[in-house]
RNA sequence: GGCGCUUUAGCUCAGCUGGUUAGAGCAACGGAAUCAUAAUCCGUGUGUCCGGGGUUCGAGUCCCUGAAGCGCCA
């Protein structure tokens, strides 16, 4: 069977889970979804990030142990995924013993493959902000007299900083500069979207310095092998986890390399630079496509901290079901671009392309279905234009929407699905099924209502992994059977006229009433 | 400061390697229909395709240049 491998970045625990994870947690939930429609062996993780010195010292000020603020996020997040109706296989925390092991394992690789040395590492520091600062960083200060050390500010502050020195393991990034960018070049779909792809190899293109992958200054993390005063930095600890939850190093790892590593774009150059080339050292495969995904304001407003605008999750949920958060999140922005998220916005996508065109279709077919044959689909006489123009429509969907979820263009699959609706509703007036009635046209109206309920079971069976529950309630109608969309595959239920003459649709009941 | 991207109807955007009267969705206006969640369907746009210059038989689509916005790097 073929695998798909799909996954989220591991979330930083220092941070309450907010509606950016949830847009990347979603989209890979759909790729998960929608792979699994179509018949592969599908591994989707996500996870958290619990080390390093920000953890270690909000669990300081709260006066408990870091494992303590890292679980109770953890419980957020396990309870957030579900009501989110994220189908994840595998969470994985980095404090579990397996990615210990991992990590153990990669870095002993690095070492034995000759990609790790000893050295120092020299950094800015400042002492009021307990903060440090690279020279880069400094330099955006603008200060009068460049050049002397007294000059040197801290760019929160304004105060001066430090110059400290710090023993540090350093990794090679330098020397696998050309094989990456060979690899970029060799494969044009590693890094999407194509503007991230050309910032990477502008990025490489420029040089790369070797990086820092040890630290001396907090301990909440994972000991270098025969180094205890070092401890292992983000780079090695959190990106590994890819590995560490497809098996690494003990099992085979029939699921590696992963098809899509999605994140967004604030770590795009730890994923798209640092991450293969790493792997290229260890000699592993390398993941298949790095996806970076935009930001999301809110009403217009940059999300912040200070502004207390994030929008959480869980309060989103109160007020809207996950369906329809999934929906709008995917619809509304091409997944790559940067979106905003407005309640006018969700309400208007939600009333006119759910409420008006999806949901009504389906509620004005069953009814008419309901109220000219009992609800009962009858034998269809021969085919018109109108009537193979929605076949050849919906199986032409079916072929995009697997094309545009295969490069994570979730806006323009949803575009391919409600074209098809659009059309449905078209069809409805072309063909005036109360005018047959009244007519007395029994075939060419028992025609007209298959097409219809037949286009909708397919319609709604590509709609399922962005919205699994409002589609499990339609397909419940279709079939007039409790329906679990986890169970459907394209291959067994993709196929146009597997409704039989004689089937019996439940009586419907809108199922995206509208919003005021 | 360097490199790159974007700028097309009121709004959000699509327009591949240059080629008939520049498109979609939403919004607006007019009409039709009545199966349906007053939902649907049809019709309606005199848009300087950011400005300027150029290449070409022909440019929204290529080149140069200017402006505004944005991204990455410094």
């Amino acid at each position: 069977m073929q695998r798909y491998y799909v996954t989220t970045p591991i979330y930083y625990v220092n941070d309450d889970p907010h509606i950016g994870h949830a847009y990347t947690t979603i989209a890979a939930d759909v790729l998960a979804r929608h792979n699994r429609l179509s018949g592969r062996d599908v591994f989707f993780l996500t996870g958290v990030d619990e080390h390093g010195q920000k953890v270690e010292q909000a669990a300081q000020r709260q006066g408990i142990q870091p494992i303590e603020l890292a679980d109770s996020v953890v419980r957020r997040y396990r309870s957030l995924w579900p009501e989110l109706e994220i189908s994840n296989d595998d969470f994985i925390r980095t404090t579990e013993e397996r990615h210990r092991k991992a990590v153990i394992a990669m870095w002993k690789r690095l070492q034995a493959a000759g990609a790790i040395y000893k050295g120092f590492y020299k950094d800015w520091y400042c002492v009021p902000c307990e903060t440090y600062w690279t020279e880069t960083q400094l330099k955006d200060t603008g200060s009068k007299d460049a050049g002397s050390l007294d000059d040197k500010h801290c760019p929160d502050c304004g105060r001066n900083v430090d110059q400290v020195q710090e023993e540090s393991y350093f990794f090679r990034l330098g020397d696998y500069q050309e094989k990456l960018l060979e690899h970029i070049h060799a494969n044009p779909d590693f890094i999407g979207p194509d503007s991230r792809r050309n910032e990477v190899l502008r990025f490489v293109e420029g040089g790369l310095r070797d990086l820092s992958v040890s630290r001396t200054t907090f301990s909440w993390g994972i000991p270098v092998p025969d180094d205890d005063a070092h401890v292992i930095y983000v780079w090695i600890d959190a990106l590994t986890n890819y590995l560490t939850a497809a098996g690494f190093p003990d099992a085979d790892m029939p699921h590696w390399p992963a098809d899509v590593h999605l994140i967004g774009k604030d770590i795009l150059r730890f994923h798209a630079v640092y991450w293969p080339c790493m792997l290229m050292a260890a000699d592993l495969p390398l993941p298949k496509r790095i996806f970076a995904h935009g930001w999301w304001t809110v009403e217009g407003e940059k999300m912040s901290k200070s502004k207390g605008n994030a929008l959480q999750p869980d309060k989103l949920l109160e007020a809207y079901d996950a369906d329809t958060i999934r929906y709008f999140m995917l619809r509304e922005v091409p997944f790559g671009q940067d979106g905003d998220f407005s309640f006018t916005a969700l309400r208007q996508r939600y009333n006119t392309e759910l409420a008006n065109d999806m949901g009504n279709l389906l509620n004005r077919s069953l009814s008419m279905l309901y109220k000219y044959q009992d609800g009962k689909l009858a034998a269809i006489g021969s085919e018109q234009a109108g009537d193979r123009a929605l076949v050849a429509a919906v199986e032409a969907m079916q072929r995009n929407v697997d094309a545009a979820i295969g490069k994570q263009a979730f806006h323009e699959a949803l575009e391919q699905i409600n074209a098809v609706v659009r059309q449905g509703n078209r069809y409805v007036e072309e063909n005036a099924p109360w005018a047959l009635f009244k007519q007395g046209d029994r075939e060419r109206l028992a025609t007209v209502l298959y097409h219809l309920v037949e286009s909708l079971r397919l319609v709604v069976l590509q709609l399922s992994p962005f919205m699994p529950e409002k589609c499990a309630l339609m397909l419940g109608q279709i079939l007039h059977t409790e329906v679990n969309v986890e169970t459907l595959s394209l291959a067994d239920h993709g196929g146009w006229g597997l409704l039989q003459a004689g089937h019996v649709c439940a009586r419907p009941e809108p199922v995206f009433p509208r919003l005021d």
